[in-house]
DNA sequence: GGCAATCATGAGAACGATTCTCGTTATCAC
DNA sequence: GTGATAACGAGAATCGTTCTCATGATTGCC
């Protein structure tokens, strides 16, 4: 299968072991359209005869976005959706009702932050933005 | 004490009734000069002897940010700091050392993130920037 | 190709922030 | 005041996530 493929690739390009479980987690991932949490990943996985605990799908997808490799987002108040994004960065804007996810390529923040950061005396880090909307099907 | 009575006006303003608890733990978070999480303002204000439950504060923080009258934010995973902010949208820089708060003031997303959602079908509801950063005494 | 050292996994327990339950208490309109 | 209603408090329950530890895979080295 060709995104079996894709998410060896990936996990190697990060230095990270690609065993079973992980590139099933991977693969999935890849294959969602819009973000998923750790148990829906968990249970689809499941779902499809795929042996795996849910221990480890909580740990591969922690990694990955330690590493970079995939996005956690937190639009939800005590759990985190992850999904697989292109490279650059980027922001999302998120249906509240059905999480479908629209990326936004060109971010212009970085100049305007960076001026401000500066003025209080801070070194900017990082910064998340994230859109929230309803889709045309949720409205 | 001044405070006590802004924090009544600002209940009653969106029709809350200022309880003996409710008026503590919004004067309270007043007071606070960086966000703080529910649990930490039970504590500060069991430790100067004031008789809350936890639950009330739970309960008022949240009612509290439904209305709109303060700020919840979600820098760290698995839980929400407050804040008592001003009136208008803005966002915050936060320092990931010590939990230090700037307020961003002119933001102007808006007009970018209104064509790009209407080029998606999407309805914009609201947009979360939070930056992250260091400030000079945690560097 | 063995073989020890290291890393990863799985099942379930533990954790921790938050929410719920329900009996009691405070507030409000009249 | 008085009754209706809303809020409170203590602790249990919930639930997403992380930890523990025994077991199973992978790797580098001979
Ligand atoms: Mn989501
Ligand atoms: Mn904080
Ligand atoms: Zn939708
Ligand atoms: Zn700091």
């Amino acid at each position: 299968m060709e995104q079996r493929t894709l998410a060896v690739g990936l996990l190697e390009g990060v230095h990270v072991r690609p065993t079973r479980q992980r590139v099933r987690v991977l693969a999935e991932l890849m294959g969602e359209r819009d973000d998923v949490t750790a148990q829906e990943l968990h249970e689809r996985l499941r779902g499809r005869g795929e042996r795996l605990g849910l221990a480890t799908v909580y740990r591969t997808l922690g990694l990955l976005a330690d590493e970079g490799v995939i996005d956690a987002l937190s639009h939800r108040p005590g759990e985190l959706c992850y999904r697989w994004c292109g490279e650059e960065h980027h922001h999302h804007l998120v249906c509240s009702g059905c999480h479908r996810v629209v990326e936004l390529l060109d971010c212009e923040l970085d100049p305007w932050l960076e001026r401000i950061s500066r003025a209080h005396d801070f070194v900017t880090t990082g910064h998340r933005l994230e859109v929230s909307g309803l889709c045309g099907d949720c409205r």
